[in-house]
RNA sequence: GUGGGUGUCGCCUAGCGGCAAGGCGCCAGGUUGUGGCCCUGGAGACCGGGGGUUCGAAUCCCCUCACCCACCCCA
């Protein structure tokens, strides 16, 4: 065993598992440009306050999940948690309020929280998700929904249910945290430790807590929908009503109401239908307050993340899910003999590379029997031999690997044309 | 932070008090410069680490570390 490791909760991505990365953050990528929105790449390192006065102190993230450290200059950073905040801090430093409204981005990268890793959980974990800012609208709602949802159905995760709710706006939520708190008051030495800390701190956050999901309390509690505002219901029924246009099925859970404290008005999830443990596998929500929080005027914002982890773990248990992820083949491998074949080998190799093919130098010094074991276990179609007789006749030795194993010498100025040509046939 | 499980060549696995085995992979050979199948050989493991019991420990006991799984929370 090795004596130094990965850091607890982070992996390693080999070659054999980033082909099934690639294929999700490109598929995502291409589905997200289809709804014109844009790649925005914000440091993996931000100002601590980004996410301090943003995702607020009761929440996990904020309280114990943060890798925070201060650098040589005595800066107070911290390995980014979440991705809404940094592109909220973009938008904001960079003047996008004077870009045409809304601004739609989408980003991917690593995130980071210090968590006991489980499956499907991660310290170091990636999340794609997009931001569209500048939208008050329930239609950007949607169109955000809309464009996960059609992500997930591109890489072929048709079996998943989307749960949705509002949590309307601060004004409603203080309201409503209120008649919370005279709901559980008389219940309190019946709940979780928890429990009796969020009612507290935050209310809201003992309805989902999975300890007390059982309880009498928790399940007679009143609902937040029960408590909004008419300009809040407005809103969520113009969701609803545009999810049906859309035939997106859904379901209202009224126990959705997001770890993080700038969610408003709409937030939803997406989980596999044979729930698991670690299985929500994207989630989102209108912030109409983050930007504020940090210093901006107020502007509206609504966004999700997905997690990648999650969704190759779900890709790889659909059927037939990972069987369409490539892996880049491989054109040609030389098989050089002698150190004058050694130099032919590499030329031919630059020509067919500057051809546009991929193409493996052959290991030198090997008995042409293991170089062509090689090459064979290599997958490339075709093997370029060359030894000191081709070397001096300015040719090359081109072996088809597929079939029979035809052979025919070419020189070194015809291999691209010759290779295409007989990949044809 | 709290529970449970697992640690034997790069990967998978056998061995469960008496010389640490096998498969895959890797390297080489099977008479001159020709692959796949097959055959032969080789390299590669202080049996996660430390301590103890024993004539003798991968094996039994204690401690520790790591990983995995679950709770919690979340993507």
């Amino acid at each position: 065993m090795a004596e130094l490791r990965a850091p607890r909760g982070m992996h390693d991505l080999l070659p054999d598992d980033e082909a099934l990365f690639e294929h999700v953050v490109g598929t995502a990528t291409r589905v997200a440009r289809s709804f014109d929105y844009h790649l925005i790449r914000t440091p993996i390192v931000e100002d601590a306050g980004v996410f301090l006065r943003t995702a607020g102190d009761e929440s996990d993230i904020v309280s114990k999940e943060m890798y925070l450290f201060e650098d040589r200059g005595g800066d107070r950073l911290a390995l980014r948690p979440e991705g809404t905040a940094g592109v909220a801090r973009a938008y904001l430093e960079h003047g996008m309020a004077s870009r045409p409204q809304p601004v739609r981005l989408f980003y991917w990268g690593p995130f980071f929280r210090y968590d006991r890793p489980q499956a499907g959980r991660y310290r170091q974990l990636h999340q794609f998700g997009v931001e569209c800012i500048g939208d008050a609208s329930p239609e950007a709602d949607v169109e955000v929904i809309e464009l996960q949802r059609e992500i997930y159905r591109a890489l072929g995760l048709t079996d998943l249910v989307l749960r949705v709710n509002s949590i309307g706006t601060a004004a409603t939520r203080r309201a409503y945290e209120d008649a919370l708190r005279k709901h559980f008051e008389p219940h309190l030495a019946t709940l979780s430790a928890d429990s009796r800390r969020r009612f507290q701190t935050n209310v809201l956050r003992i309805l989902d807590s999975k300890e007390d999901a059982g309880h009498e309390a928790v399940r007679t509690a009143p609902s937040i929908l029960e408590h909004l505002s008419v300009e809040d219901m407005a809103h969520w029924d113009r969701v609803g009503a545009l999810l049906d246009d859309l035939d997106m099925a859904y379901e209202v859970d009224p126990r959705i109401v997001r770890g993080l404290d700038y969610y408003t008005h709409t937030v939803w999830e997406f989980e596999p239908r044979s729930a698991g443990g670690q299985s929500t596998v994207g989630a989102g929500g209108r912030y109409d307050g983050l930007i504020e929080a940090i210093g901006g005027p107020a502007t509206p914002g609504v966004g999700w993340a997905s997690g990648i982890e999650r969704l190759m773990l779900n890709i790889s248990g659909e059927p037939g899910g990972e069987s369409g992820v490539a892996t880049a083949a491989l054109d040609a491998i030389t098989v050089p003999l002698g150190s004058d074949g050694v130099r032919a080998c590499l030329r031919a190799a630059a020509v067919l590379r500057a051809a546009g093919y991929a193409v493996r130098n052959g290991t030198p010094g090997r008995s042409m029997r293991a170089a062509l074991r090689s090459a064979d276990a290599s997958g490339a179609r075709f093997a370029v031999i060359a030894g000191d007789r081709e070397a001096a006749a300015g040719t090359v030795q081109l072996k088809t690997l597929t079939g029979s194993g035809e052979q025919v010498e070419v020189p070194l100025d015809e291999l691209a044309a010759r290779l295409a040509e007989d990949a044809q046939g």
